[in-house]
DNA sequence: TACATAAATTAGAACTTGATAATATAATGT
DNA sequence: ACATTATATTATCAAGTTCTAATTTATGTA
């Protein structure tokens, strides 16, 4: 069966929701490269550090991410494997131009 | 690079956003198993005519689904084959329990 | 100890989302 | 034409989200 089974659909749509957002998607992409500091994603996003810290926040709650403490620094990474193929499909649907070459390889 | 690049990220977000919802991503889910009207997804899912058909709305005018007027009825159906797989590593991140075995497998 | 830096927390305003109920439109059968 | 069925639209209200500004906590250092 290629579906999510009822009982796991509210956890899902859950998750989804704690990557539905410009800079949570954001954050988690640069992720993807290793882990990063908090100062380190405040330059990287242009965001500001209430906003991001309460975005960070708000993504460890929902198990995307993790957090530990190195001295004065709080260093946060992606929380599950996973996650570099969740980008990877997404990058297929919203990044076309990206992706033409292989999708013509294929037919 | 395995990375969703800037340009690109808002669409990203809004189109999670739009199947960050638990009857959204359901009526995905149902989908997946071909085409189907507004009286079935209103059985399958137990959810009020208007509340569904408001969703639905969103979800297509989000580029997630399509509809066919076939007489009286609307058939719905996945607007891009990409969301297969999308569901699928739903499924590895959020339904753990079905898939331990090929997890497993892999050590 | 006092100061500086890193990050988290809190409170509040503005905005968005979601559910319901009521109404509208469109196709079909009598 | 009239009733019925399928779906969409609108208005409204409650609940949830996001941002900013201010404050707090924790760590490292002169």
């Amino acid at each position: 069966m290629h579906t999510i089974p009822e009982s796991n659909i509210k956890d899902a749509a859950q998750g989804l929701r704690a990557i539905a957002h410009e800079l949570r998607l954001g954050v988690l992409c640069h992720l993807l490269n290793g882990p990063m500091c908090v100062n380190e994603l405040i330059e990287a996003t242009g965001a500001s550090q209430s906003n991001l810290s309460q975005h960070l926040s708000k993504m460890r709650l929902m198990g995307i991410i993790n957090n530990e403490k190195r001295g004065q620094q709080v260093y946060y990474e992606i929380a599950n494997p996973e996650f570099f193929n969740l980008v990877h499909v997404l990058k297929q649907i919203y990044c076309p131009e990206m992706c033409q070459a292989v999708t013509e390889a294929e037919h």
